[in-house]
DNA sequence: TTTTATTGATTGAACGTTCAATAAAAAAAT
DNA sequence: ATTTTTTTATTGAACGTTCAATCAATAAAA
């Protein structure tokens, strides 16, 4: 099997395997070997590539972390609306997006986050991504209304956003992501409705 | 020092020290010698009490799923006013109390909300206090609204909460209680603003 | 033949649990 | 009031297990 270019190949392998594992059996109990067992590969390969079992992890969320932003990203340049409506909801649509939803994604997500309050590294990662997420939304709300109510409103959507996933994870049939969608649209139309907005057909509804 | 009666007095002074040394280290390295060494006993002493680590680490997540709902339990009594809005601004206000939102508390509980999705025994105790505050969301919310209604506003606002927790845990300077109550609040007047309850003042603020 | 990739047994550290020993208080006996 | 006995509470060293990391050996490709 040894070829010359495994590297990215194993990279990947490795990084799929441990949020495999975690979605399996939790951070906790995701040790280097089924780690290493679930990619097909041996134990010590894990040192070898990512210097550790830190490495490993690391390099594990700052994926699931790039892979958010692409998905918000990609939604958010396609947009032929450049209305603030039309880029926070792309924002919530990056957000709950089907490969990030899924399983795997959402259980090593929340591991990490739990995880990250003790391990700076982690807790740098997970610190800038938040950043962006609230600097993007705030710069957008502040488009139609005033500085400090776009403040607010950043903080409530983004708050929205993750205890959505945060209950996804831990319900046992995983996240309903077109319910997620609705609510999290929902409370985008009323924090906009007051500001004179024009509303889409969703805000009629009457909940 | 033994005396008789010692068995309430070492298991909430174990349990404290359990949350106490997740608050410090994290779950992961919160071992049986560091709990015991917060509580100025020696390790065996949990396995005598609890029966093992495990035993130890259920008792702690039930006595924060009891603080909470008791401090949810007692603004709803103290009320005065029976109104629908009453009735949620208290659940949404025991969420937020003090001695809840407090470093120790805050993160032990987002540590096992994550570790449940892997223990049965802890995610059972977290699916019963969950159901429970959704129950009382919906069934207040249905004073005032249509059941499908009901139901996403109750979802909508239990996932608010947790968003709103699961931030403040990780926050650098903590959960802002303040604001995240604030936020709590104006959301749920949105919710309502909907259906001809009359308004508070806050709803008059701009966002 | 040289380089690159991979293995898996080994090592040492850390962990939870156990249990015989201990010590203090309570109860009983003097 | 003392002394002795019994009960209760607690300790901490020892044990067995598990884990991440290491590295010499190996095997395939270049």
């Amino acid at each position: 099997m040894p070829k010359v270019g495994m590297e990215p190949i194993r990279r990947q392998q490795l990084i799929k395997a441990t949020m495999a594992a975690i979605d399996e059996v939790g951070l906790a109990e995701a040790t280097v070997m089924r780690i290493a067992r679930h990619a097909g590969v041996s134990a010590g390969i894990i040192s070898h590539y990512f210097g550790g079992k830190d490495g490993l992890l690391e390099a594990t969320m700052r994926q699931i972390l790039t892979d958010l932003n692409n998905a918000v990203s990609v939604r958010r340049h396609a947009l032929e609306d450049d209305s603030p409506r039309a880029h926070i909801g792309a924002i919530i649509e990056g957000n709950f997006d089907r490969t990030q939803v899924t399983g795997p994604a959402a259980k090593t997500w929340l591991a990490f986050w739990a995880s990250s309050m003790h391990k700076p590294m982690l807790l740098r990662l997970q610190y800038v991504n938040d950043r962006r997420l609230y600097t993007n939304l705030c710069h957008q709300f502040r488009r139609v209304m005033p500085r400090s109510d776009a403040r607010n409103a950043a903080r409530g959507l983004a708050a929205m956003i993750d205890g959505l996933w945060l209950r996804g994870a831990l319900a046992p049939e995983g996240l309903d992501a077109a319910e997620a969608r609705h609510l999290a649209h929902h409370y985008l139309d009323q924090l906009l409705a007051h500001h004179g907005c024009q509303q889409p057909a969703s805000i009629t509804e009457s909940y």
